[in-house]
DNA sequence: GCACAAAGTTAGACATATCTAACAATTGAC
DNA sequence: GTCAATTGTTAGATATGTCTAACTTTGTGC
């Protein structure tokens, strides 16, 4: 069982993962904020669980298992933002903090129930995907609702640029994350859009909402 | 600040508190099952903290501060059973080692907006109180709906004795806690009542059912 | 291709939380 | 009131996670 700290570790070697598979102790020591012997050591320790590669002197890498692993971890903590903002009505600035200590609660069932609560998100609302049970990521590839086409079915699936003002005026729409929306038109001259879902019957959306919504075509 | 472990510490002080308020270190070693040596050094620096009074071979006493530190830690706690229960839907067998976790969030804000979802419960379904913010308990003493009298006005604060069947019933009958009963008639033969209230109108409670309902006199 | 800077490692120290073994104080039985 | 049992304390060890200081390896600039 990782403790609290491995969880970190593996959160910060996933996230230098995404950026270069091999990585550098230096730049976990950065990440976290810790000295290089000390990330010497927790690396020893996560060689001898399974969960990365070691040789002295040579990069790390985070193995198989190593991988599934730190994306359970951003799995949680992933999952507990999008419940403390969709379901608790927090901010999308506060939730990070509290997410951070949420995501190391030791209970398969705290997540799977979020994870039903919120109807199965794959991404957050800044369109970063969250793995599976099984630390799978599905990868699926947002367009901004602006480059959808007459017709088209999506899914409303993040925010690109999320702000308050923003949040308070989906709310009144009553489009959230997960909302069908299928466009009925497009106005060429400014880019705005007639969209029809369930909620909210048929609305108008100016281009500039358009092009802040992170949408999954279906 | 305190850790993980000395919260835990001083939720088992505030337990132990409440049988007596002279606490020996061989009880604290019972509840927590650790050795007495451990109790010992954790003693000395809560001690250091003010958090409780020690003298050599004395029995150990919680300072105002102490127990008002373990009132916060057992506040969480019960907004976090209650707060899987209500609103994540958990069974309450299922909520106690999840809240033990989440008892440790570093963050006020969590746990009062937990508060305000569930309406600022006053005590737990098994009619345990829940401190306030400042760490205060509102002594309520609640009696069982059967022994209430005709005509007066009561709140469903907690079940005596719960089980999945009578949570469902009282589901079907849309009484929660919080639930505001009006007593309008008993059946002396068998302690059976008739009640009235918001949602349900005038229904009848078996003798048996009433029996197990905590509630506060209004 | 060599020197030196950057990166990685080892060694030794400290804090927290735990243990066992040994010792000390208190208390209750007689 | 004494002594044995219970309870509490001290001392020394271990595991985890952290540090600084000192040393080693790698690799780049010239």
């Amino acid at each position: 069982m990782s403790s609290k700290t491995q969880e970190n570790y593996l959160k910060a070697l996933y996230y230098l993962h995404s950026k270069s598979v091999d990585i550098a102790v230096s730049d976990v020591a950065g990440v976290l904020d810790v000295s290089t012997p000390t990330v010497n050591d927790m690396v020893k320790k996560l060689h001898k669980a399974g969960l990365l590669t070691y040789e002295k002197y040579k990069p790390i890498k985070l193995t198989d298992e190593g991988l599934r692993s730190a994306a359970l971890v951003v799995r949680r903590h992933r999952l507990a933002e999008i419940f403390l903002s969709q379901i608790m009505g927090f901010g999308w600035e506060e939730v990070h903090d509290i997410a951070e200590e949420m995501e190391h609660i030791k209970s398969t069932a705290l997540f799977d129930r979020m994870d039903d609560l919120l109807g199965y998100p794959t991404a957050d609302p800044h369109g970063s995907p969250i793995p599976d049970k099984d630390g799978n990521i599905r990868v699926v590839s947002f367009i901004t609702l602006s480059e959808a086409s007459i017709g088209s079915t999506v899914i409303l699936r993040g925010l690109k640029d999320s702000n308050k003002e923003l949040l308070l005026f989906l709310n009144r729409k009553q489009i959230q994350l997960g909302t069908k929306l299928v466009i009925v038109d497009i106005e060429e001259y400014d880019r705005s859009m007639y969209l029809n879902y369930t909620a909210g019957g048929k609305q108008h959306l100016s281009g500039q909402v358009c092009a802040n919504l992170l949408v999954e075509v279906v």
